[in-house]
DNA sequence: ATTTTATCTTGACAGTCGTCAAGGAAAAAT
DNA sequence: ATTTTTCCTTGACGACTGTCAAGATAAAAT
């Protein structure tokens, strides 16, 4: 669920060989160089995101890139799936021990909240590179994957939520992603800006929406 | 409505001082290039336009610039805010002019599917700068602005949806206009993947949607 | 210990970028 | 008709970009 959706294309590497092979040097380096480049994308978005600035967040230079990739649309697609596999997952824990309605809402809330908080700039990359998969075409079926992780994410909660209260959601599964998104969209921005109110605000919204939806 | 929120700093230009002045060429010129600019960015995306493409997209070269803007980001800034005055009121004439209910609706879908299939480029360019927003300061305050007017313009149709059914809208105004913005660009990007089922699913999903929320 | 392979750095390449100064061309004012 | 002002082009600047070849360094294999 992890690791097989980053496939590392280049020899015939880490076939079942032998007990002292490096299990897979190269593929860990390239998740290392991932995690270098996400940081950067992260603190300067897209469009001003280049491979010296990644390196300086790395403790290699700018030359190694393309030794693991083999130009910089790969690494930014490869960084894209990395991502993914770190997100669609992350609500399942509250989904699965959440007994009650009152309880998946505390817990739905309580992890959005975090999540606005602590990991603002991961989640404007996001965003950003959404966008520029409008442009992009290499970018496009990475990000549509993305997308229906995602809204799959949201439909086991509101379809647990709403099971939880004898009743079944109001809306399409597009639907509820949309609006969630749209909302976390919205007050990401204005947490950005510097507005204190943006994440109590942004919860009010959301206890009073899911309710209604599901 | 459209002139008076692009202010043209510069001098003291435009006293009402004669009758052979003209008028305001200066700002003329200013939304000329701010045209060829947005043309440019619908085009390529932020992060790709430069100065030279979008001159080449003018009558002029790209000096001319500085003339008119003091920088690059005053020149996409004025674009946002350009842009903004001719998409807010979109969907008024309709609001208008429907009687019922189902007459709402149907002008409501025609326009919404005329625009995604007529204007991409433009709407994605719209998604690309508010993702940009999340990064570059300067954008944020007109941003917003367009934010809050397009917000506004959903609210205005749906309220007046709910009004032709002796009701009122079941959600707020934000997360109304975040579930239509979401549905929008998650189709916007399926009809720029090529995918020719895009639109009417999009206008079915809408269809099934506003009775729900209005 | 020596050879071979894997990994990473260095430095250069051909472009592109935003910016700006100098001056030509056009328009307006005199 | 001449001067003045406005408008736009040209060409250059330093900085930055992705890419890649050549070679240094480190690791592994022999």
């Amino acid at each position: 669920m992890t690791v097989e959706t980053i496939e590392a294309p280049r020899k015939a590497r880490a076939g079942a060989k032998g007990p002292r092979v490096p299990v897979d040097k190269f593929s860990a380096r390239r998740v290392e160089l991932a995690e270098a480049a996400l940081e950067t994308l992260a603190e300067l978005g897209y469009a001003r995101t280049s491979l010296r600035e990644i390196a300086q967040n790395s403790k290699f230079t700018h030359g190694v890139f393309h030794y693991y990739f083999s130009d910089k649309i790969e690494l930014i697609c490869f960084c894209v799936r990395y991502y993914k596999a770190k997100c669609v997952t992350r609500y399942d824990q509250v989904v699965a021990t959440a007994q009650t309605r009152d309880a998946l809402m505390a817990g739905f809330l309580e992890k959005l909240g975090d999540t606005i908080r602590d990991e603002a700039p991961m989640h404007r990359l996001w965003y950003d590179l959404r966008a520029q998969s409008l442009f992009e075409d290499a970018f496009r079926e990475d990000v549509a994957a993305i997308d229906n992780s995602l809204e799959a994410m949201i439909w086991r909660i509101a379809s647990r939520f709403a099971e939880l209260g004898h009743k079944k959601p109001a809306v399409s599964s597009g639907a509820l992603y949309a609006v969630f998104d749209g909302l976390f969209q919205r007050y990401l921005l204005r947490h950005l800006s510097g507005d204190p109110q943006a994440i109590p605000t942004f919860l009010d919204e959301v206890k009073a929406l899911l309710p209604i939806v599901a």
